[in-house]
DNA sequence: TCCGTTATGCATCGTGTGATGCAAAACAAC
DNA sequence: GTTGTTTTGCATCACACGATGCATAACGGA
């Protein structure tokens, strides 16, 4: 009934989901997005409304895509699958994505000041899934504490995505495999008693 | 033989630490430098000629500071010191400064693709402050695999130290105290072995 | 007291930002 | 083809930013 869209909204929600993701949201500008989605700017916020109101809907792709990986990992919820969470940082090369900026709910943490409540929102309920995971393939293989364990894993690990970018300067060239191997020693020994 | 300054220099550089600690250094803008230091934007100017470089000495002076402290802390190096440290940060009521906006220089590495060489010397310089003092404490109890655990041990900390945001934060709630008694606590059992 | 030098206050610049106005275009329904 | 509705492209808005120009003020040395 009325003129349809020449694009795909997904498809420009990966494109836009990118630059926030190497930029962080407020260093990516309206004319970023333009070339990296190649939707002009009036289709933008025509679509999504606001800069702000696109980097929410890219955020809630953000933490259905990474949920959707957590499944497949946690199918079996166990203390494997959380190695096989943290083996995935430890390699020497790890994923292009992952060294290129980290995490890009992580990076977000950093602006929350800034932000308003529905990012706050999505923020937590990011981290939720993870403590939830985690906290669940803990308690099943009967190890104690698992909440609080829970925590500190995300924590170690989150930590481990917020220095990727200091492992990517050359300058301050921090072993990251280091960080992580380290991590992982320091609970698995955790664990044994 | 000229007019001199009506300001004193470090307590404007303090005043502008205050400022950039809260809200980063690109969300800082100059009339806030202004309101904070009650020096004009001329007068800024003239005595630093930069934001950025302005910024770049509060680094340099906020690095100070820190190095005094930990001087003081690892005066007699060992384990002790290092849980000294960490258990500043496992008190239900972290010190202010930390709990409003953790460290300036791990809120710095967030930005550093978009800084400039100076900066990421200073933050490069100071994970070196920490990472040789921790190394050094371990050391000089004789603990095995020094280097690598201080690794760890900073990535740790600052990875907390990144999270206090989230803590912070009544929607997220995450329960910081957890976070780094976990930490210390894998710490402390990895030590065992 | 005059001079040379530096600092200050105020207005303002150029630029980049997020966001809009508006007319033309592209479709579906009839 | 006509109408109604939505999208698109382009120019542009208002604003905040970092930074500067310039006249004036405040000092030390002679």
């Amino acid at each position: 009934m009325a003129r349809p869209r020449n694009f795909d909204e997904d498809k420009v929600l990966d494109a836009a989901m990118q630059t926030f993701w190497r930029h962080c949201y407020e260093a990516t500008t309206t004319r970023m997005l333009e070339d990296a989605t190649g939707v002009g700017i009036r289709g933008l916020f025509n679509a999504f409304g606001s800069k702000e109101h696109l980097f929410q809907k890219v955020l809630q792709r953000y933490c259905a895509m990474i949920s959707a990986q957590l499944d497949e990992v946690f199918a079996k919820p166990g203390v494997a699958a959380i190695d096989m969470v943290f083996a995935a940082f430890a390699q020497p090369e790890p994923p292009e994505a992952l060294a290129h900026a980290g995490c890009l709910m992580v990076n977000t943490i950093q602006d929350l000041d800034r932000a308003d409540d529905a990012i706050r929102n999505e923020v937590a309920a990011y981290r939720a899934l993870w403590h939830g995971h985690f906290a669940a393939a803990l308690a099943a293989d009967g190890i104690a504490d698992a909440e609080a364990r829970a925590e500190f894993l995300v924590g170690a690990l989150w930590g481990a995505l917020n220095q990727i970018k200091l492992a990517r300067d050359k300058r301050a060239a921090v072993p990251m495999t280091d960080v992580v191997r380290q991590t992982v020693a320091g609970w698995a020994r955790a664990e044994e008693l």
